[in-house]
DNA sequence: CTGAAAGCGCTTACAG
DNA sequence: CTGAAAGCGCTTACAG
């Protein structure tokens, strides 16, 4: 194992002026720097992380938080996050908080992430007041992805999910349907932060919009799984007289619901229309309708974003606005006029 | 920031004892451990990650290496994964490789690599000989998860492949099909690592023992992905006469056919079957016929078995067989005798 | 531009 | 069972 002694005693400087000139400060001479980097090349020489972290007080270590790793938006935004971090010489560390609630307070409660990581990322996930005061008391600077708890002094990057719900809804209004239902996020369900409650509302304002009143049994609550979508359309056909159409808040909800649809016996889009949220990988291979959203953009962002402050030293943000991304409708197979029409 | 001082202070112990009675060590009086553990939850303390590690020489970190986090094997391989990992107190550094040949290369290169993990898990990650010969140098524990490239003396968790798919060409020879087609991963493809050879190997196994003579203009390579069995199965349909079943060498690919396919006007499975291997999240929205692998065991297993010699303090296997987890094979809407019979 | 020395906050033999 | 002291391998003021 090689230390920095020994790159020293073949560069023929000391130890402080190898460190430097690995770094890349400024104030190194081009000729000790030359020699410096061809000693530390010849020994296959680079820095131990945990003796540098100690001695320099910095981990260039950053941690991700996401509800689950296995939904297509939590793993494309991390993918795009990861090669930014990597990008820039920081390490990622993963935390899937995999609906154990327990996880979420050891990770957040533990005193010990702010000796493990520069910066945190938290995606999606869900923060009660405690959690809110116990990451102040980190002082890490951070930045949350996607709708829901914002952390004061963080900056946040999502979509208008008022505006994307509206925009879905929309689309079913302007094909000529009335009875359009609403498979919503499971306010129970943790990972559903408050991205359910914006897009339940911009589902309402759609309808207010257009004059349509609300049924209430039409809106469903569903966990924002596949399964959950299932058993929400499962639940809607039993309403009298069934939706023509249903809205679900996300791609993977309205693949489960035009699952229990095909189970049913029933057509889409002949006898119900179906749209969602996101633009899954696969909502294309399904024919599914949905308003997207640029995941990976997002994840790309959050990580710049946080790089920032760590890079220039001030190690916190300025405090902007939210980043707002656009969403874009896009009509496949899954949507058309209600039947008779 | 509270200090391992502060702590033996409160205690009226020496830091070594401190340290000793919070690691849990055996050589340390009852009362004293209360005394210490209690001064530690009054400071709310906990030991400084990047000291320990470099006094100790344990980083208490596994990196663990997937070619691409956002398809459905590896997500749910990391997550199963990183739940145990952190469960036993390690953290998890994802890379993710994502296609970029560049950064296998720099990761596995890098001397870094050994200093900042204690272990390794490569998840499909393709290798050549080079690699190979710089994982042995890096000289740490490590284990590989599916078929791919072997490491001397690494542990390996997998599926039997070559059976795996022999089960889903024989399901459609005993359906009656005889013209059926093989969508192959790539071995351009550098994340396809050599699962998709023996995947093929057991198509033309099947065949084989049908006594059906095997059409080479049926086997079409693709990427292991959505698009890539899209492609595959429009150029299978400009053979004459066309399959009247497809084996797709993973759900994510079959998927991409059964897209092919409705965009060509033809029905599954009436017109064409189709089969995967997975069980991917969404093979039952589809109705996809597929045979399932448990993804999620793998990547437990795999932390467990690379967990095991960390902790014991041999710091390596006793280079056991590997591991070969079941599979099984769900019939869905896919698949059906071939038309006219 | 460069070096000597202190210090980062732990763990680990070594004694007792 | 416990402590004093050295040491892990860097980085950072401080001098020059």
């Amino acid at each position: 194992m090689t230390r920095i002694d020994d790159v020293a005693r073949l560069a023929g400087v000391s130890t402080a002026t190898v460190s430097r000139a690995l770094r890349g400060l400024p104030t190194v001479s081009d000729g000790t720097r030359q020699r410096v980097l061809e000693a530390a090349a010849r020994l296959g020489y680079t820095a131990s992380p945990s003796a540098s972290r100690l001695a320099g007080g910095k981990t260039r270590s950053v941690a991700v938080v996401v509800p689950r790793i296995t939904r297509w938006f939590f793993s494309t935004v991390v993918e795009a996050a990861e090669e930014a971090l990597h990008h820039a010489g920081y390490d990622l560390l993963l935390y899937n908080l995999g609906g154990r609630e327990r996880t979420r307070q050891r990770l957040l409660h533990t005193t010990n992430l702010h000796k493990r990581v520069d910066a945190l990322m938290l995606v999606a996930t869900p923060l009660q007041a405690a959690d809110v005061a116990m990451i102040g008391k980190l002082a890490l600077p951070g930045i949350t992805v996607s709708s829901g708890t914002d952390v004061p002094g963080w900056p946040s990057i999502r979509i208008d999910d008022v505006a994307a719900a509206r925009t879905a809804t929309g689309h079913l209004l302007a094909l000529g349907h009335r009875r359009i239902a609403h498979i919503c996020g499971d306010g129970a369900d943790e990972l559903a932060v408050s991205t359910h409650l914006d897009r339940r509302r911009g589902y309402l304002a759609a309808l207010a919009d257009a004059g349509v009143p609300a049924d209430p049994r039409l809106n469903v609550e569903a966990e924002f799984t596949i399964g959950g979508g299932e058993r929400a359309m499962t639940e809607l056909l039993r309403r009298e007289p069934p939706p023509t159409a249903v809205f679900a808040a996300s791609d993977e909800m309205a693949m489960g619901a035009m699952a229990a649809l095909r189970q049913a016996g029933l057509r889409v889009p002949q006898d119900v229309s179906v749209i969602g949220i996101d633009d899954h990988d696969l909502a294309g291979v399904v024919g599914l309708s949905t308003v997207a959203q640029p995941a990976a953009e997002q994840g790309r962002l959050a990580a710049l974003a946080l790089l920032r402050p760590l890079r220039d030293g001030t190690g916190h943000h300025d405090g902007a606005d939210p980043v707002i991304l656009p969403t874009r409708l896009v009509v496949r197979e899954s949507t058309a006029p209600p039947p008779g029409s």
